[in-house]
DNA sequence: TATTATTTTTGACATTAATCAAAAATCTAT
DNA sequence: ATAGATTTTTGATTAATGTCAAAAATAATA
């Protein structure tokens, strides 16, 4: 299998505020971070709402677009120079045609991202802008140290005013 | 594969208001709903926190639990009597290692559900009460017919008393 | 290093929604 | 049908956060 991996699987290097996905358009590739890290935004009320971070080793696409081939609503930026990993959509359904394992491997990574996403879910719910900064703070230290505040305030979803204050009474 | 399916799922009835997982118990199952309806919800700070709702054919589970089986922070409990199918995690792993098929309507089931929690995320975020209540009204009508206001509210991540009034003045 | 652009902080104010308490309405069971 | 329990609504008040505008700090570029 791992052979049949390496001939579907494109090595790609892009630099800083490159688009891997721009919404309207339909996503057809999953994308593996060797290096770097990648915001997901979209438009709301003409500001530009971020919603994810990938770093180094996560899986990244527009999940929506790639899996039903809708267009896509949100868009995926390099906030860093990366090296990733790319399949296309074909070629990983040929993979997961011919290997049980490859089909395993995908379902634990889902279950991984679902479990991750509702935790991050059930900690925003009902969270003054201090405790969603604090939590990150302890959950992800990583995401402050490489990401430019505007981006953080909107991944909590509060105001970028807010999110300043927070970390100035800290 | 059917036949091994049907050995080693177990049908389940249960009156209103039984718990099928409650926090604190590490969750070995996995039920599918062919009747009825039951809710998810965890305690902060002593409220009771519904975060989501199960209905005719959905799998429901603490994910979190029944993926890592550590113990769960959550419980599920009915809301009308329901018709359950139980599998536990042991006899579904042996599906899954038996057919290559089990495994990917698994993994499709969980694409599913990934992409529906990350679209309940993002239309979550920036949005007023009344905003919320209606996007609720128009995608999930079936949970404002069928749900309480108490496990609403919380389910959209607002007070009671502004959901009431958020509905008074529609 | 000087200049420009970008990001972050601060201030004043408006708005939304939370909270607490009590009344009204609805549901349940005897 | 009636009494009790539960759920929903309403009112008054408070607290938290958003918004707009401008200043300060930081980063990028010539």
């Amino acid at each position: 299998m791992q052979q049949r991996l390496l001939d579907r699987v494109t090595k790609v290097v892009l630099p800083k505020n490159e688009f891997l996905i721009t919404e309207g358009r339909v996503c057809r590739h999953l994308y593996f971070i060797e290096q770097g890290s990648v915001r997901g935004f979209y438009n709301l009320e003409g500001k530009e709402i971020t919603h994810w971070f990938g770093f180094e080793n996560d899986f990244v696409t527009s999940f929506h677009s790639f899996i039903t081939q809708e267009p896509a609503v949100e868009n995926i930026q390099l906030m860093e120079g990366c090296v990733l990993w790319s399949i296309s959509k074909e070629a990983l359904e040929e993979l997961l045609n011919e290997y049980h394992e490859a089909e395993r491997l995908i379902r634990i990574a889902y279950e991984k991202y679902y479990i991750r996403l509702e935790e991050r879910f059930v900690n925003a719910q009902f969270r003054t802008a201090s405790e969603l900064y604090e939590n990150l703070l302890q959950r992800s230290p990583h995401i402050i140290e490489r990401v430019p505040l505007g981006y953080i305030a909107s991944y909590l979803g509060i105001s970028q005013e807010t999110l300043s204050r927070v970390r100035s009474r800290l």
